[in-house]
DNA sequence: TTGAAAGCGCTAACAG
DNA sequence: CTGTTAGCGCTTTCAA
């Protein structure tokens, strides 16, 4: 029905594989014959079918892209960078929400696979992910974001992220620095590795200053509003009231800021709060939250270049880019309240 | 070199034309046969290779999707929709931000072509879009989400739309409710139809109550915080001072409080504020905002559906489906100040 | 520099 | 109910 590559070799005079020579420039075609197909492909408007090119070719140039949930806006914004990439690089990105199933993500994954994507972009493990493994075992080009998981010994694997354990720990430090002592630290699932080593940073402010650390307000949730919410709730109706909190995602720290106010008590006056990500929620909320910024739109478009490279076979996997980070100080800290 | 439907015919010791009879269900096969193929499958752990079969079937399970910028929570919402019910009825979606570009629009538009998507779910149609009139030209399954344009007769075409004018009424007639007189009205570009409908509400509102309708507090912009920022800081330099915004979107709106803030005005003592959308910023926002609520999930849901079976031919084009509107009244509407 | 022809992996007549 | 075979539209040897 729509013009293939043998009408335009028809009209050009020339065999099909003279054009697909012009089209791929594949080979030497001389300039006489190749000025004739290009004229033919204009006359007929003609535009070259994917869907054939790739099964001989074996690429797609489509990207599978795994994110939890595009609704959340930490992962929509990974999800413009990767996109952006990939339209620099002539690729197309097909979106996955797994709403942390491991179970959706397999079914996605092999789906991906049928459909031949040239390679996947990952946001959705956690740390000892079966489907990534097996992933890896069949050498498919793949490329972690925002996420790492712990097997970098047996494969070579590639992953974005930012420097987590120093999230944690300029956030804590800050709020330390404002001469916080009772500091609540309630970040998202431990079987995200991103989570422990946040956890590791804030350990480690609390150990310099050698401030105790209390196992009733240390705790793993999940990244949701509700969880800030009713963990905040829980932890004042404990023995333990801290005056700070750090979290896992602005998200959560959003939530811890509706509980406190739900109690009555001011943020940053009674109690500081600090978010992770910094999204663009944060800077709108009351007050603005300060927060530890991750470049998510970088991270993403940096670790569809690394995929796009990998799978051009311009390098080989094993490359760990850590992004730094950064506190964004807005107006959800201040110095601890004076206790007298 | 991956395991073909070749090795699953010899090791069932049938034919490739049987195995892709159990694989498609297309016609029938007798148990036994049945069996052994499937065991055959199991045992190779055989997927069929989507490409091959779409070069045949001419389908490709994979659906585009065309929206400005998939940060925007609005646009999002939209998305997660779009990707449940291809999920939901084994299609994928292929993400485009066009950034309100019509050649980005144009070219994802051809490269989805040629890439052979089923269809196209847009949203980001101005009314009179020439990309679209083109795609609708050549008969290619699309419908429009929460965007229409002017060509209904021309060619039978499927949107899925909120009743618009319906929201513009709404909001202003909330105000007017509250004794405000003075209404502005900031709303996104006019190139895109829904604003036009919402500015019919915004005028019908206004007539029936039989108040006077100012120019220069009736503008049209684009849907961004910083539009609603710096249109109310003009405004409030200006002659006309309202004490109420009807706005385009919540970002809008948001734009517009952060401006009243900055001037010293208080939400909603001084001025009221309506947004449009009710994305997730809109209830947590300082005041929450009072905003025309929309079913974005639900919306890209309908559409995909309404897609999904036009492309299995068990429908035909020129569906339009408007979901209802509310208004969510929260903390930045309030009665009129009182100008003594 | 060019063309003929053999696939890529699968589907869909057509025959039997 | 099953097998043979001719494509789908393109790429890529291999010869010429």
């Amino acid at each position: 029905m729509s013009v293939t590559i043998y009408d335009v070799a028809k009209k050009a005079g020339v065999s099909i594989a003279t054009v697909s020579r012009v089209l791929n420039k594949s080979s030497a075609v001389s300039d006489r014959t190749r000025r004739q197909v290009e004229e033919a492909i204009k006359e007929l408007n003609y535009a070259p079918n994917f869907i054939a090119s790739a099964l001989t070719k074996k690429s797609t140039l489509t990207l599978g892209l795994l994110i939890p949930d595009i609704t959340n806006p930490f992962f929509s914004e990974l999800a413009r960078g990767v996109e952006d990439a990939s339209n620099d690089f002539g690729f197309n990105i097909i979106i996955c929400n797994t709403d942390y199933s491991l179970e959706k993500e397999a079914t996605y994954i092999s789906l991906l696979k049928q459909k031949s994507v040239d390679g996947f972009i990952i946001s959705t493990a956690y740390y000892n992910d079966k489907n990534i493994i097996e992933l890896l075992k069949d050498n498919v080009p793949l490329v972690l974001l925002g996420r790492d998981i712990d097997c970098s010994e047996e494969y070579p694997m590639d992953a974005v992220v930012s420097d987590n354990i120093k999230g944690g720990y300029i956030a804590t430090k800050h709020l330390i620095d404002l001469g916080h002592e009772k500091i609540a630290c309630l970040l998202g699932p431990a079987k995200i590795k991103v989570n422990l080593e946040r956890e590791k940073g804030y350990l480690k402010a609390m150990k310099e200053a050698k401030l105790k650390v209390y196992k009733e307000i240390l705790t793993h949730g999940d990244f949701k509003l509700e969880f800030g919410y009713k963990e905040a709730l829980r932890i004042f109706k404990g023995s333990i009231r801290p005056t700070a909190f750090v979290t896992g995602n602005d998200l959560t720290a959003l939530g811890v800021m509706r509980a406190l106010k739900t109690i009555g008590l001011s943020v940053p006056r009674d109690v500081s709060v600090v978010g992770y990500d910094n999204i663009i929620l944060a800077e709108m909320s009351d007050p603005p939250l300060t927060t530890v910024n991750q470049q998510m739109q970088k991270m993403g478009y940096l670790a569809t270049e690394l995929l796009i490279k990998r799978i051009k076979g311009e390098r080989n996997a094993g490359k760990k880019v850590v992004l730094d980070i950064n506190l964004v100080v807005r107006k959800s800290t201040s110095k601890v309240p004076s206790t007298n």
